[in-house]
DNA sequence: ATGAAAGCGCTAACAC
DNA sequence: GTGTTAGCGCTTTCAT
C-alpha cells in the first residue's frame, strides 16, 4: 500500500482529469456533480489513498474540531472518570480532544493555556485547582468550568456541594457520632469544594458539635498526606465520626485508622464525597456522597457546544448528589 | 483587555510599522535585527495581544506537534497512570496529547484512527485491544504499540509478561496451592497477556497441576464478570489459588469469595497483575505482579520521538516486572 | 538589516 | 455542471 503523505487534492484532480474545485466539491457533497465525476474523482482518491489534509481545512475554516481539557491530573478517580466521559461526548459531537494536565502547576497550567490556544482550539472545559489564574478573564473563547469558579462570565457545572456536606455531616450525627473531623482543600481557593466545609460547619454548629478541621493538599505526596492524617489521629484521639471531602483521602483514613487500632464503623464511622466507579469498584463498603460525574460530563459539553455555538446567555448547573451507604456510616 | 482573535501577523508589522517578514523573524529568533526593530515589534505584539496561529504554522511546516494516544478507556487505573505518563512525557519534549480512547470498539477505534490522521499527527502510541485492525499496517506514520503486537515493522513496549506469569504461579505454588485457576482474557488476541497464561500453563504442567483458565472480557460489564467469577467458585469450589490477569479482576474475585465465605488468605490465595498507583492505594494488601507502568511510557515516547527523527531501526523493548508481596498470597 | 512575493493544501466566490 | 482565482496566516527564498 502506498503512503498518503504528499498526496494533495491537486494530485487528485489531475488523475480524475478535473479542477481543484470539483474533487473539493465532491469531498465536500457540494453543488451539482454529474455521477460520472463523481466516480473518476472516488477512483482516483482511491487509487492514491488520498486523504484531505485537515490543517489546510482548519486554516481556513477557522475552526479546529478540537476542544482543550485541562485537569490536574488523569490518575484519579474522580478525574480520570470525568476526562472519560468528557472525551466521548465531545466524540459524538465530532470533537476531538486536546490533553492538558497540569499537575496543578501554575506555570504548567498557564502554558498548556498557551499552547492549546495557539492550536486554535475551538473550546475549552477546565477543572483545574489553581489559585488566581487570571489568564481565563482575558480569553475571547468558549469555556466552561467544572467545579470551581474562574470568572463571572463563565458558566460552571457544579454538583450540589452545600448538600452533600449537609448529608454526609447529618449521617454522621444521625450515626451518634459527637467528634467530626472534616478534611477539605488547605486554602479558600476557587473551588467549589469549600461549600462542602461550610455545610459542615453549619450542620455542626447547629447541633452545637465542635468544629475541627484538617487541611490535605491535593497535590501533595501521599507521604505527606498519610502524615497530616496520622497527626490529625495524634491530636484527636477521641475522633468518632470523619467527613473527607474526597474518597481518596476517605481511603488513606480509613487504612491509617486501622493501622493505629481503630475499628471501623464500631470506633470510627468515616463518610467520603465523589463516589466515583473506580471507588466504588475498590471500595464498595465506604459511605459517599456521588456526585454525578458522567452527567457533570454531558451538561458541560452540551453548555460548551451552545456556546461555541454562539449563545451567550449560558447558565451555571448545578447537579444532584446523593448519599451511598455502605457499611462506614 | 482586548480579544486575540482576529488578530494576525500583518496588523502586528503595520503596527509596528515594519513588513510581516520582519515580525516573523523576532517571533522566531532569526537572522539579523537590529534592537530596535525587536523592541517595536514586540511591544507591538503586546499592544494587540497577538498570539501567532499554529495552525497556519503547521501548514507551512508540516509539522503538528500533536500525538495521539489511542487506548480503550482512560477510567482504569493501568491506563490512567500510563496515559497520565504519556502526556506528562510528550509535555516535555514540547508534543501536545490528542485522545481516542477508543472503549475497545473496533469501529471506533478505525473512525479515531482516521480522524487523528486527518489531524495529521506527528506520531502515534497504541495500546488498544482490538483484534485485527489492519489499518495500522498501512500507516506512514511513526507508531509506537505497548503491550500488544500490531505489525511486524511497529516497535512494541511491553513487560515482561512471561516472567510475570511465572513468578505469579510459582508465588501460589510456594504457597502450598494445589488448584490454581488463571483468569485471562478470552481469545488469542494479539494482545501480549497471553505470555503471562503461558507461562502459568508451563508452571504448572511442570509441578504437574491442572491447569484451568476462565475468561474475563476485559470490556464486558462489572456485572458480567462478577457472573463469570461466581461461576468459577460453583465449578471449582476446591479452588485454592488465582492467579488474574490484572488488578481490577483480582479485587473482584477477592470481593466475591469473601462474599462466599472464603477467608483470605487462609482459603484461598490470590496474586494479580499490574501493580498500579491507584490499585496500591486502594488495595495494599494485594500480591501481584508489578509493571514498570512509568517506565513503559517514558520508553514509548522515546522510541517514538526516534521514529518521529527518522530512526528507522528502533527496536522493541522489554521491561522488567517483580512481584510486591502483600497478604492476599 | 529589511522587504516583496511565492507557497503550504484547501475552500468558496464568481465566472462560464 | 465545472473551472479560475483569490484568499486563510504564516514562513521563507531571493532581492536590495
Amino acid at each position: 500500500m502506498l503512503s498518503d503523505k504528499n498526496v494533495k487534492l491537486e494530485d487528485v484532480a489531475k488523475l480524475a482529469g478535473v479542477s481543484k474545485t470539483t474533487v473539493s466539491r465532491v469531498l465536500n457533497h457540494r453543488g451539482y456533480l454529474s455521477q460520472k465525476t463523481i466516480d473518476k474523482v472516488h477512483e482516483a482518491i482511491d487509487n492514491l489513498n488520498y486523504r484531505p489534509n485537515q490543517i489546510a481545512r482548519q486554516l481556513h475554516e477557522r475552526k479546529t474540531n478540537l476542544v482543550g481539557l485541562v485537569f490536574p491530573t488523569m490518575n484519579d478517580p474522580f478525574f480520570s472518570q470525568l476526562e472519560t466521559k468528557l472525551d466521548s461526548q465531545l466524540y459524538k459531537l465530532g470533537y476531538k480532544t486536546l490533553l492538558g494536565n497540569s499537575q496543578n502547576d501554575p506555570d504548567r497550567e498557564q502554558n498548556y493555556l498557551q499552547q492549546l490556544l495557539n492550536h486554535q482550539i475551538d473550546g475549552l472545559i477546565v477543572g483545574s485547582h489553581n489559585k488566581g489564574l487570571t489568564e481565563y478573564n482575558n480569553l475571547n473563547l468558549p469555556i466552561i468550568s467544572i467545579e470551581r469558579h474562574i470568572a463571572d462570565h463563565i458558566p460552571v457545572v457544579a454538583s450540589d456541594n452545600y448538600l452533600g456536606g449537609k448529608l454526609a455531616t447529618q449521617q454522621l450525627i444521625d450515626d451518634g457520632c459527637k467528634h467530626i473531623i472534616h478534611t477539605n482543600y488547605p486554602e479558600l481557593i476557587a473551588s467549589t469544594n469549600q461549600l462542602r466545609q461550610n455545610a459542615y460547619v453549619d450542620v455542626m454548629h447547629k447541633n452545637n458539635l465542635p468544629v475541627t478541621i484538617y487541611h490535605i493538599d491535593f497535590d501533595s505526596s501521599l507521604e505527606d498526606k498519610i502524615s497530616i492524617i496520622h497527626q490529625l489521629f495524634i491530636e484527636h484521639p477521641e475522633v468518632d465520626g470523619i467527613f473527607a471531602d474526597n474518597d481518596t483521602n476517605a481511603n488513606l483514613i480509613m487504612q491509617t485508622a486501622k493501622k493505629l487500632g481503630y475499628k471501623i464503623p464500631e470506633d470510627l464511622k468515616i463518610v467520603g464525597f465523589d463516589g466515583s466507579k473506580m471507588v466504588q469498584m475498590f471500595l464498595p463498603e465506604l459511605t459517599t456522597i456521588q456526585q454525578s460525574i458522567d452527567q457533570m460530563a454531558e451538561v458541560a459539553v452540551e453548555l460548551l457546544e451552545q456556546r461555541i455555538e454562539g449563545n451567550t446567555e449560558v447558565k451555571s448547573v448545578t447537579l444532584p448528589v446523593k448519599l451511598i451507604k455502605g457499611s462506614t456510616a
